[in-house]
DNA sequence: AATTCGTGGAA
DNA sequence: TTTCCAAGAAT
């Protein structure tokens, strides 16, 4: 890596920030410093783009303007505002830490990035925003852009992946950092990473920081950042059930912990959960599926397979492949002991669904029109 | 330290 | 269709 003068560290920190100056975006959370704003921004922005987030900010500070709102917010409403969001955690997190502020801060946010980071769902990278952005401190913001950027500028070798790396640049970027505008800063060097200096179909020829970018001056971007790959999801196969009776569905509903917690959803059932002898004609596995239903929950179900191909959906390392079954149930059944209940059809619009679940109902109302 | 947490966009 | 990526945190 290079070793900046504290002349170049002078000149780089102008060129960027006259930069931003007349070029930052125009954005939602960018017409204050609340901390509030800053804070639902960033971490609404996390694994995010930007696209993606605006509107979804908008409605939430109409719904939750403040941090008491959010506090004393419902749940189920709450969730129905982050649906198709994703990494749901968030918002759980976010009236916790909202709980926190009121509770034991008395509504007066800390300021500095110890205290921030005790608080539900904010790590060091959002500490440091919010101290920097809200709060003008002079502590670096290193996301996923700034390990990016700063890994070209100074062709830094560290595997950006690795979870200690990013203490390796915190140190490098504390050094670059200029002490009167930390917030424009760290907000500049994301502008940055956003635009000329992306991952993708970066354009270093026409970036306001190029002569200071040691990556391109050397002809090898090609190699920064270093980063090792990630594994692909793995496939799962699932049988989705559709028990209806009338208008009502039954759903059951997700554990509290693991992927898409507490949503409600079509009663899931892992294939391989599923006890069959080998050789087992697909009628077979019906049968069974329909017995281990059965000493499961003790709900007797008869099911037919539905027509049309799987549902898949894919997250971050599962692909889901879901065989679409109708089951028959009487809509009398003790549910003692199944986790879910009946949901209306005419109830989907005040309930926050996911994503996968929402296919497999699109997949069902395809189905029964043909 | 390595995994686990969603979804949508782009090539 | 597949792959990678997008203002990370919790465990």
């Amino acid at each position: 890596m290079v070793e900046w003068t504290p002349e170049k560290i002078v000149a780089f920190q102008e060129t960027l920030l006259k930069w931003y100056d007349n070029n930052k975006r125009n954005l939602p959370w960018r017409r204050d410093h609340d901390p509030y704003h800053i804070w639902i921004s960033e971490i609404m922005l996390q694994q995010t783009q930007v696209q993606t987030v605006i509107p979804y900010y908008e409605r939430f500070m109409k719904l939750f303007p403040t941090v008491q709102a959010l506090a004393n917010a419902d749940e189920a409403i709450l969730m129905k505002v982050w649906e198709g969001l994703g990494y749901y955690s968030r918002a759980r997190n976010l009236q916790k830490a909202a709980q926190q502020i009121v509770n034991d801060y008395n509504g007066q946010w800390p300021t500095t990035v110890k205290e921030l980071q005790e608080l539900s769902g904010i790590g060091p990278y959002t500490a440091g925003a919010i101290a920097s952005i809200a709060f003008n401190k002079p502590v670096p913001a290193v996301d996923g852009n700034a390990l990016r950027v700063f890994a070209r500028l100074l062709e830094i070798n560290e595997d950006i992946a690795k979870p200690q790396t990013r203490k390796l640049f915190e140190n490098i970027i504390k050094k670059l950092m200029p002490k009167n505008r930390p917030g424009d800063f760290n907000q500049a060097i994301m502008d940055l990473g956003a635009s000329y200096m992306s991952a993708k179909n970066y354009d270093s020829e026409n970036s306001p920081v190029k002569l200071f970018n040691q990556a391109y001056l050397d002809g090898v971007e090609d190699n920064y950042p270093v980063k090792t790959k990630k594994k692909r999801p793995i496939p799962v196969n699932y049988f989705g059930l559709l028990i209806h009776s009338q208008d009502d569905y039954l759903f059951e509903r997700r554990p509290n912990s693991g992927i898409l917690s507490r949503f409600w959803m079509f009663p899931l059932i892992k294939g391989d959960d599923i006890q069959t002898k080998k050789d087992a004609s697909e009628d077979d596995v019906l049968r069974a599926l329909e017995a281990q239903f059965l000493s499961t929950y003790q709900l007797e179900i008869h099911v037919k397979k539905i027509g049309g191909r799987p549902v898949t959906h894919t997250f971050t390392h599962q692909k889901w492949q879901i065989t679409l079954l109708e089951a028959e149930l009487n809509n009398s059944s003790d549910l003692s002991y199944f986790p879910g209940k009946w949901i209306s059809e005419s109830d989907f619009r005040e309930i926050a669904f996911t994503k996968v679940q929402t296919k497999m109902w699109e997949r069902y109302q395809q189905q029964k029109e043909q």
